[in-house]
DNA sequence: GCAAAGATTTGCT
DNA sequence: GCAAATCTTTGCC
């Protein structure tokens, strides 16, 4: 069994943070629909001093959140049409956050795939009317992510999922009672952990563009296909 | 007040 | 392999 995750292991130094979220439980909503996955891609994003953290411009109204208690979830929308959820850590008054960028799904996988094509219809009904006319693609059942595998191989996928949005930014995801939370993986559990160089922003400077701040389980099939073949391949053995 | 780009994903060439 | 989708936030005039 899980348990609650401790507050107290989020705020410490946020590359440590961000080992121990690998292997901890995403969950949202309780009883048999509850969808629970296993976080196994993150990023940590330390400060106003690094220059890819969104908190290098100072407090502002969207990464407010950074700048508050840990624990709390930091949810922004990113090419105005995905959502990114972040775990804020360090203490408050400290910006700094763990992007979740991919999870496992465990249980509630036919919710997950509901979301995620309801995601898909919506996207192609504002789309227009010739578009319509196209046969649906993705949203089958079947294919080559029947497993569930990958419904959560990425930052925006992750929220589709789980269905996360502006309305859980600020959600405190060490409460166990909450909607959407964090539980600590079952004792005795251990899985590899891989580092490497941040996903997606080319537009920080050196050194922070190349600092190896993500964090993935090698090998493991939801992590996000953006880096993890190439990395893995060159560092697995 | 306006232009540009973004911690992404998908589908077509 | 590349560009579109889509809208909020940021940066500059």
């Amino acid at each position: 069994m899980t348990g609650p995750f401790p507050v107290e292991l989020l705020l410490g130094d946020t590359l440590a943070v961000a080992r121990s979220l690998i292997g901890a439980r995403l969950v949202r909503g309780s009883g048999p629909d509850a969808r629970i996955g296993r976080i196994v891609e993150v990023e940590a994003y330390i400060g106003p001093e690094d220059l890819a953290c969104h908190a290098r411009t100072g407090l502002t109204r969207r990464n407010a959140t950074m700048f508050g208690p840990p624990g709390r979830a930091y949810v922004y929308l990113v090419y105005g049409m995905y959502h990114c959820l972040n775990v804020v850590t360090e203490p408050e008054g400290s910006p700094s956050a763990v992007l979740i960028r991919a999870v496992e799904p465990l249980s509630g996988i036919e919710h997950m795939r509901r979301a995620r094509a309801e995601r898909l219809a919506a996207a192609r009904r504002t789309t227009p009317s010739e578009a319509n006319a196209r046969p649906a693609v993705g949203t089958s059942a079947a294919g080559p992510a029947s497993n569930g595998a990958r419904l959560a191989a990425g930052p925006g996928l992750v929220c589709v999922a789980f269905s996360i949005g502006r309305a859980d930014d600020g959600a405190n995801l060490c409460d166990p009672r909450a909607d959407l939370r964090l539980e600590a993986a079952p004792i005795g559990e251990s899985l590899p952990i891989q580092a490497g160089p941040r996903v997606g922003i080319d537009y920080a400077p050196e050194p922070w563009r190349s600092r190896p701040w993500r964090f993935y389980v090698p090998g493991n099939a939801s992590v996000s296909v953006a880096a993890g073949p190439g990395q893995d391949a060159g560092l697995a053995r």
